[in-house]
This record gives C-alpha cells, structure tokens and sequence, in this order.
DNA sequence: TGTACATCAGTGAACGCGCGTTCACTGATGTAC
DNA sequence: TGTACATCAGTGAACGCGCGTTCACTGATGTAC
C-alpha cells in the first residue's frame, strides 16, 4: 500500500513537476487525503521515503551496468554511466528529486546520507580496482596533471579513505572531477541546457565518459593487452 | 519601481528558497498585492524578469574577469571561472534560478534565450582567441583525445559556427565538456552535494579550472614563451 | 454455527492558511486654462 | 493666483482555488469463544 502511494506519488511528481501535494496523490487514489496519514506521518515523510527510493534505483542500475565486472576499467565506466543517464532519462523528476535544486521547506534528514552514497561508490569501486590492479596512469590523460596544493590535500585524502579506493590524491581528484562532469551533463541535458544545441544526446553524453575515462587515467583492455 | 520590486523579489527568494510569491513580495514592500500589477503583468513575467537579471549579472561578472584579456588564456579561463563561481556563491538563489531544476509551472519564453548565452561566450571567446593565436594543443591534455563520430560532428560543427569560435569539432567538444563540468562542479557545491565532504570549496573549485584548461589543451604563458 | 468484540482502513467535515488575479475605488499630484 | 480636470499609484474587498493536518466517525473484516 505504502508502495501503491509512491507509485502514484511518482506519477503525480512527473505530471506536475516537482511540487509535490498529498491531497493530489490522495485524489489520484480515489482516496481522501487524510487517508494517507495512515500511511505516512506527514509529507515530508513521503518526499524522504521517495528520495531514498530514488537513490537505490540509480544505484540498482549503476551496480546493475557493472555485474560484469573484468578488468577494462574504461569499459566499465562507461557503461555505468549510461547505466545511470538510462535511469534518469527515463525517471527526470526522480533525478531532479535528488539532483536538481534543493526542495523549498524540505530538510533531507539523516536517512538519505547512506543511499546517496550508493551510486557514487559503483565508480569508485571501478577506480578503486584500475587502481589496486596498477591500471592507471599517473596524471591522468597524458599530462602531468595538475598538482594537488596542500590545502586540498587532507581532505582528499579523507575522502579516498571513505571511499576505499586507497588511490593517491591526485586520482582521488580526477575521480571526483569526473563525477562531477557526469551529472554536470546530466543536468544539462535534464534541465533543458541542450535544447538546441544538441539532438544526439546519447552520443554526446558517451563522448563525455570516454572523455572522462582519459581523463581519470583508466586505462582500457587494448592498452594493458 | 520595478527595479524595488526586483530587489526585493530576490530577497524573498533568498529567504524562503525558490517558491517566489507575489504576495509575499508586495507584504515585504509594504504594499497589498494587487499594487503590483500595475508594474508586472503578472507572477512570471516577474519571474522572468528576475531571470534575465540573473543572466545578465552573471555575464557581467564574467565579462568583468575578463577584462585585462591577455594571451595567457589559461589564466583567463581560470579568472572567468572563479568570477562566475564568486557571482554565483554570493548570489545562490539567482545561481538556481537559471541553472536549478525547472521551476514548476513556469515555462522560460523566448527572451531568456540570447541573456543565457552571455555567460557562455565569455568563455567561448578564450578558446577562440586561443585557437585563432595557434595555442590549443591538438587533442587537449597531452593525449590523443577521444575521436568525435560521425553522429556528433554536424551538430559540433554547428555549435561552433554559432559560438564563431573557428576550432575544430574536437575542440570544441572539450571545451563544451568543460562547461559541463564548470557548472555541474558548481551544482555540486550550491545543491549541497559537497556538504561533508569538501570544505576547501574555492581550492577545489580552482583545481578544477586548472584541470578544465588542461583538458581543453589551453596554454599557459610559460609554455608559449 | 452463531454471537460479541477488537481491529483498522478509510471517511468527511473542519481548521487556518496562502496563493494569483480582478475590480471598482480613493486620493494625492500635476497640468491647463 | 485659483479653479477644474486628468492622471495614475496604490487600496481593499472579493473570487475561487489548493494546501497540510486534525479529529471523531463508520463500517467492513477477522478473531475468540
């Protein structure tokens, strides 16, 4: 029942966009809206329940596009990433839910923290094993890299211990960069940014994770044969 | 007049984040609803008027870091980057006005379109420069750079016939690649998604351009002298 | 097999609220003669 | 200099709407004896 309410909830979300009301969903039941006290404590409580939905979806579908696993890393990043742009093609006000602008009057409670962390730690796990295999290459791309100051450097190093990748931080940087290309064009491409510019989406966004494979230094099954 | 009634829109909006209220505006102000109209034809031309504001803001702060010019182009897209990062940091509610999710109901007409466009061709502009004086290295960062298909080509070609930015369709697929990421790094920062895990927030923002202007293949004055 | 009772999903009325928009109006200011 | 008039910024009441949440309730279902 409580599944029935999100579902309706869903649809609701993606007729109207965004703005999310009880008595809506209620009406779309068939139900009165005071009926889905039963269900949930109050809105908010449903709008939680909807995000942290969302986030094991996309990470079904990320962890979903890696059950392969093997060892070209490029490969693999690539097809998490379409992994993750199919599941948010298909579902914009779900990902808008949990990557577009913050809800107003809305607080994520605690509860969201771990789900969230769902998605992002199918990458990391790529990187974490190109890494621990000796599969990338320093600096990235070719280059040098750009150094990481010592400002930055504690924190990334915090982070890859949350992350385990047990990278160096320089990697860990690459690796976060990328991420943030690859909801960066996500975003773009879901919130209306490439109306007119571009048509082929899909190839655009796998030019992207190409990009960012090189870019993070993962090298693929040719190179290391 | 109206310029109050803006001023004080966006002060509203800071406070109560995105769900913008005539009503509420017109109590801020001291006057009862109705007052307005006589200013805005109604609630989304306000909106939109806020919207173009935004764009035109944002252009000038990013025209105004750009002001020395110079032939340093990586310095100047990392100058342009952090003005357009300081721009919007102070002004968050602006920043998710134009770059959040769509906001429900409302659907952006026709003006908002060549305002968009103003922050975008500040950067342009560098990567032209920059490929006009011979000093973008061919495949970005050192690399061969990932190759551009045939279904993206016509589509580059056409986008940088419109920027006027002259470079070829791999060029111009990183530089795009660089503005995704530019914005997506800023989403991340203003949509919270950085919350716990970065603090240096102006460091690791400065990493990323640097890092964007190697991707793109931008030289930096050393490597041309 | 039949009665008494507890459970509990869903009802319906009501609360107080805020919203965008309309409309006839007031009353101060400025202009014309 | 003084009166008559037009302009127009802002008022206030009203419209019909939707919202989240509460509360006492109904009435069907299932269980216990």
């Amino acid at each position: 029942m409580t599944a029935e309410i999100k579902r309706v909830a869903l649809e609701h979300l993606a007729r109207d966009g965004s703005a999310l009301s009880l008595r809506a969903v209620a009406r779309d039941m068939g139900m009165v809206s005071s009926a889905l006290y039963r269900y949930f404590p109050n809105r908010d409580e449903l709008l939680t329940a909807l995000i942290i939905d969302a986030y094991d979806g996309l990470g079904a579908a990320a962890e979903a596009a890696d059950v392969a696993g093997g060892t070209d890393y490029a490969a693999r990043w690539c097809a998490v990433g379409r992994g993750i742009r199919e599941w948010a093609v298909s579902r914009p006000h779900e990902y808008a839910l949990i990557y577009g602008s913050p809800i107003p009057g809305y607080a994520a409670p605690q509860d969201t923290v771990e789900p969230a962390g769902r998605p992002v730690a199918v990458l990391a796990r790529i990187v974490a094993e190109a890494w621990a295999a000796g599969r990338i290459r320093r600096g990235g791309s070719g280059g040098s890299g750009a150094a990481v100051s010592a400002t930055l450097e504690p924190e990334l190093q915090q982070i890859t211990d949350f992350l385990a990748t047990a990278t160096d931080p320089a990697t860990t940087a690459r690796y976060l960069a990328a991420m943030t290309q690859l909801f960066g064009a996500l975003n773009f491409e879901l919130f209306g940014r490439l109306t007119n510019v571009f048509e082929e989406r899909a190839a655009w966004f796998d030019w992207q994770l190409r990009s960012m494979t090189e870019y993070v230094g993962l090298e693929t099954e040719e190179e290391s044969a």
